[in-house]
DNA sequence: TGCTTAGCAATACAAATGTATCAAAAAAAA
DNA sequence: TTTTTTTTGATACATTTGTATTGCTAAGCA
């Protein structure tokens, strides 16, 4: 046998590649070429883990998913309700240099696969869990009774899902002027005006 | 003098020609070549018109921003504040195909602009414009008393602008699922939220 | 009528791109 | 040590890309 390599730990090591140029560059500056010299090996190299270039965005942006889901997961369950819903949202939008990073990837992703084929799926099927969870949170506040009575909870999770994501995009494009509080504050807002007291 | 061409009719057409690609293809699918071909026209002709592709994606980001800002301009302020706001936001969201299209082009020349130097100032002003009318609307309603008692303007502001702009990206994300009337009635319950009875 | 010049089309060219091929290198297994 | 096989690097190639050049066309002006 060869020389051991842990074949999975190349791909992700390709894929935060991908990830570092987009954030520096855009979609536009990934070529085979520029994420093989990023990762710091040869055009070969990459070829032998990626068939081609669709394959190696699609795993770039299929390990960006499971990354913010995993960390979503993993989440602690205490805390009161609220506390649940604040910490959960602050895996979603761009709080820190971290998540930042992750929401412009997204977004670069996301607008990416709205024309391929190949990635549409995925984008909407993160979007469509995304859009879940906001459901489940909802329904189970209007469940603990937690929401202020003549809800439509449908609605409301949407509305959440919606604001959340704007808010990401806001963090995004302005990303020196939306401050992490600002955005906390809003998402406090938003709940003070949906929970009961 | 030679043939009389309309210069900037002509310009427009190359306009519309890159849009066409980006909501068919994306911005990836925009070469001097393709808008060329989509416009009908030879690459000698673009060339005439636009000395370079970055100034015929500049101008193309211009155009669209130019015609729903006039647009906006051109909304009657009759009706009451309420009826205002609310057709101000239809111009705004996907309600409708052209409004969808307009949304399409728009996110892709915003995500665009994250890494292009060149296009991010006017990204970043078409976004503090477009914030400035949310300022100045909560502004008006609150000097006009039809704010519910005890808001923050300038945050709610910022909440109404940032679900305003989540419900465009939903609305082009899952726009087969996302109906109309639904980001009419999440626009609804909002202002239901702030406004006195 | 001829002249001037904006408009236009064709061609060229270097650079970048995705993909393919192939042989060398390296390390485990025999 | 020899064999085997994954890993790697180099090179090649056809396409596509942005840009430049050059000459022709056509329409208004003298």
């Amino acid at each position: 046998m060869p020389k051991i390599v842990n074949h999975e730990e190349r791909r992700e090591q390709l894929a935060e590649a991908v990830w570092r140029i987009i954030r520096r560059e855009g979609l536009e500056g990934v070529s085979v070429r520029s994420v093989a010299e990023e990762a710091g090996m040869s055009l070969g190299s990459l070829r032998h883990y990626f068939d081609s270039q669709s394959a190696l965005l699609a795993f770039s942006m299929q390990l960006v998913a499971e990354r913010i889901k995993k960390r979503i997961q993993s989440l602690p369950q205490d805390g009161d309700p609220r506390e649940n819903i604040e910490a959960l949202i602050g895996q979603i939008v761009p709080l820190d240099e971290d998540r930042l990073a992750e929401s412009q990837i997204w977004i670069a992703f996301s607008t990416f696969a709205l024309t391929e084929p190949e990635l549409r799926p995925l984008s909407r099927e993160i979007h469509d869990s995304l859009r879940d969870v906001f459901r489940n949170i909802f329904e189970t506040l209007a469940q603990s009774q937690l929401l202020k009575p003549g809800l439509d909870t449908e609605l409301e999770a949407k509305r959440f899902h919606a604001l959340v994501d704007g808010l990401l995009v806001h963090g995004v494009i302005a990303s020196e002027v939306v401050l992490a509080e600002e955005i906390a504050g809003i998402v406090a807002r938003h709940l003070d005006s949906l929970l009961v007291p």
